[in-house]
DNA sequence: CTGAAAGCGCTTACAG
DNA sequence: CTGAAAGCGCTTACAG
């Protein structure tokens, strides 16, 4: 039989009402009745029961965290960060796996809501109307990840895609590379998007053309980068750089490439995104763009519980923007 | 203003008892008050409250699961393995970190007590007498994941890792090695004292004995794994094995190994565990002894919930060995 | 400083 | 088939 505050209360002589002051630190208490509560706690071994304190204050101390799939790498850090945080302002996280589907997220959704989480992050690939549509009906906070709604209406961290993909191309560019080719995912997308608008605003800027056959999208894979590779090798097209999406892209692409006896660099550089700490452990290290992932929770999380507890201004500093990072490592030629 | 069963009771004229059976699909209603019922709820948009349910029925459908670091890929392929299956069951998962801090361990598990969750899934690097002792006084539903307590008093799912690193030793001494070098966890714990075992009855065995000083224990991570292999290989030492035990060691190794002019395999193999789905994607290709991983997780919370919901036999079935599988890649010799 | 009592939003015997 | 009422384990105004 688990012990209650009844229990408790009997053991110490006290009422119901001072072990809920004591057991939550309410200072009005009197030294000496504090100690017998105190003592009573640990002769019965009472463990608060946070369900039942929960329904009485309106608050859980649980947030939701909905991502993609936990068990991708660029994932699994940005729930690190969370938990680490949000471990640290006492609230615990409800992991839902979404795979990016708007049945399963609008489904799981409606469970973190009945669960009576004090808020969600929302992590994902895309942000469009339905999902706004969907969040905003929640009536519960909300902070995005890696997306944003471009209205400003709900909080966001992120980086800035467009420019991180215009910076690389920009620089690639500036390294001599001109027959460029992109890998993506064949299921678009806010963040594939902007990258493919920072790349394609670059390489104008610069007067190079994609060849639209030369963007090959598929899934988001290592096999899915090697397929790609392979169909843009096929082409037989003058080919000396591939920019991917992600870096499993450019792991399968890396892969394809010197199955078909291609040199990299120095035959083709091949480029990423994300950077896995795997990237520069492979041969040739990986060139990629480098985002806060573990950041990205963290700061996702602290946002969330402030909007949460009415710690600052809920309209202030809205979306976040953190700096990313391109890394040049052996996949890219020096010049 | 949230809407609650009364809110709908007034709307449709009935109970909030009536309201309760309809939501909770109990037959024994009216068809025309049920549809009733069903339009006052959504007319008012009425999201039950579970926390005010699990207070009621002493059951959150809420499981906790405590793992050393969501970041690993390890781990975070069996957070998904469980998460799936728990919501199959309609369970949710609260995640906790616990970096294999025993302090961590005990205050989360204390949280999630508070929290009234169902049961919680341990996965862990080690199971010692403080392990047990903490999950035994939790009296809730525990199973154990990657490790076990060997007296079978607690619920595991795993695999043998004795008879795992011994099976690959028989083979890779079958293959004509036999000056191994080792590379393990300086923090020790169940898991790689089990695989040394394995690896050192193997070498036994074979009447090979392997030199003390070419054990090397460092931090289990890549850096940890090359800094080991720079010792091995500057001992000076004749080695043409390195088993180490886990696959972030082993390509911490192979990197190493690289850099200080040694060819896989043809110089020394290499060989990991766990078998990241990384390890063949590299160059060269990773051996590995590959760990149903998402099985783990997702049997793991399967038994659980078995468990917590009486469907079986508590004391059947409680410990779970899965099969491994040896894969021999690049980083070992044919022959 | 302390306690009696109401109430958080549900479920479920019990009575009809 | 339906409803009134008790109760799950807490917190917190209110009164003293």
């Amino acid at each position: 039989m688990k012990v209650k505050i009844k229990d408790v209360a009997k053991e110490a002589h006290v009422s119901v009402a001072t072990v809920s002051r004591v057991v939550n630190d309410i200072p009005l208490v009197n030294e000496d009745t504090k100690q017998r509560v105190l003592d009573a706690i640990k002769k019965t071994g009472y463990k608060p029961n946070a369900i039942a304190r929960s329904l009485k204050i309106q608050k859980t101390n649980t947030i939701g965290i909905m991502i993609p799939d936990i068990s991708d790498p660029m994932y699994s850090d940005i729930v690190r960060g969370a938990e680490v945080t949000s471990e640290i302002y006492k609230y615990n996280i409800i992991l839902i796996d979404t795979d990016s589907s708007s049945e399963r997220e609008k489904e799981m959704l409606d469970v973190l809501l009945e669960k009576q989480c004090d808020g969600v992050i929302y992590i994902g690939k895309d942000f469009n109307n339905n999902t706004k549509e969907l969040l905003e009906r929640a009536n519960c906070e909300v902070v995005l990840g890696c997306v944003q709604d471009k209205d400003g209406d709900i909080s966001a961290v992120l980086i800035d895609n467009v420019e991180a993909a215009y910076n690389l191309t920009k620089d690639l560019i500036q390294k001599g590379y001109k027959n460029i080719a992109i890998i993506t995912d064949e299921k678009g997308g806010q963040v594939v998007e902007d990258r493919l608008e920072g790349i394609l605003k670059a390489a104008k800027e610069a007067d190079i053309e994609i060849d639209k056959s030369l963007i090959q999208a598929g899934r988001l894979s290592l096999n899915g980068g090697a397929k790609s590779t392979k169909a843009i090798l096929d082409s037989g097209k003058d080919v000396d750089l591939i920019i991917c999406m992600n870096d499993q892209l450019a792991m399968g692409a890396l892969k394809m490439a010197k199955e078909n006896g291609r040199n990299v660099p120095d035959d083709l550089a091949i480029t990423g995104f994300n950077d896995y700490w795997i990237s520069e452990w492979i041969s040739p290290t990986l060139s990629s763009v480098r985002q806060p992932l573990y950041d990205i929770g963290s700061i996702a999380a602290r946002m969330l519980i402030k909007k949460i507890e009415n710690m600052e201004d809920k309209e202030a500093d809205n979306v976040m923007i953190l700096p990313y990072d391109i890394r040049f490592r052996e996949s890219v030629k020096e010049n």
